[in-house]
DNA sequence: ATTCCCGTCAACCGATCGGCTGATCCGCCG
DNA sequence: CGGCGGATCAGCCGATCGGTTGACGGGAAT
């Protein structure tokens, strides 16, 4: 029998920090060392605390849990992370896995899941429900857009025309005709009003 | 000392249903007498448990919290309902006051408000988070719209036409056109892409 | 150094939208 | 019975969109 796991649990839930934490702590092999409610409070702990495994949620006050995880990464012997989220919108997971998370799961999970995931990561393998991983795929076919391509959906979903988001943006409307063309061919639609849609349902828009 | 508040827990997620009863039993004056993973079996729960008041999700596999509520309050002596949910789009608020819910909390609350919220339920009175009434007043100041026009707006999402709705709808794109002012008039837009945006913040179109 | 992508702008044209006014029919409520 | 609201349809008009093609400059990559 080895050392059990160490781990640092993260959300600002407090009623599933808790049975987070219970879940935890009911497997023998997995010990929870320390816990917050925020992302400055996760990157705090993992400095006083040594752990192999943090689990944490993404959407968090302040400091959200993508930040978190790229700062965690960064330390000398970083401690692997399990996203542990409600929301599986491709956006979401692409930006935690670029921010170097080992895994992610949806609350939605069995128990006996999260904890087989723990274990994984802790292992140094990678964990994600197969939902999850076919959510991400859609992104990916729907090629991502620029900065200035979700600057200008966001003022699409606000109702401006390509006039006005013009003017906003202080660029021309021919120009934004242009981005809201390339908007259109990355997201195989044909009018900015399902565009502002699925850019809502890829979560490019929500966050 | 009177006797404990007799309680029945539904939620679908594990993580969170463990943690809500951990939480709900460490209040000496409340006691979980029964839990289920979905309506169907909340329903059956409170018809072989004697319970003062229901906590539930609204999203849950199958038989959902809202429909749970309305079958639970039909019963003869019916517990109060507390609904405790992720969500706070106005649809959803909607719905369950309708269903005949007495409180409404969000999963983000502290335990000790939502203990707060069970003793206040379990004593007749309702129990709304102010975030909840807040959001819940942005329904009702853009007047609800008819089923006709959340048909119309369902389709305006996915990009058609007034020409191709009506067709869909076997009316003329007139018609349509008189549904999508009347969309504009009571979501206070003025464009059918800011239309579809706020729909679904409102919770029209997620559903 | 050349290529590729991003962001910028221009002109043209048919299709569609958004705003307006007014009309008919039906069912419900008082 | 009369009124009210929902659903249906019509025509008109300017504004805007969607599609297309082409162009220029800058930065990053190879």
């Amino acid at each position: 029998m080895t050392d059990p796991i160490r781990v640092i649990v993260a959300d600002d839930h407090p009623v599933i920090l808790g049975g987070l934490v219970s879940m935890l702590e009911s497997d023998p092999g997995i010990s929870v060392v320390a816990t917050a409610a925020d992302g400055a409070a996760l990157v705090a702990a993992t400095r006083q605390h040594a752990c192999d495994v943090v689990v944490t949620d993404l959407r968090m006050p302040g400091t959200g849990g993508a930040d978190a995880t790229r700062q965690i990464r960064r330390a000398a012997h970083p401690p692997r992370v399990l996203i542990l989220t409600t929301y599986d919108s491709p956006a979401d997971v692409m930006q935690a896995v670029e921010a170097g998370a080992s895994g992610y799961l949806l609350k939605a999970a069995q128990p006996r899941e999260i904890l087989a995931a723990v274990r994984a990561v802790a292992r140094g393998e990678r964990a994600m429900s197969p939902a999850v991983a076919q959510r991400l795929s859609q992104l990916q076919d729907s090629e991502q857009l620029t900065a200035r391509e979700v600057q200008v959906l966001r003022l699409m979903r606000a109702g401006g025309t390509n006039a006005s988001i013009g003017a906003e943006l202080g660029i021309g409307a021919a120009t934004v005709k242009t981005h809201v063309q390339h908007i259109f061919d990355k997201l195989g639609v044909r009018d900015r009003t399902s565009a502002v849609a699925t850019g809502i349902d890829l979560g490019l828009l929500s966050a």
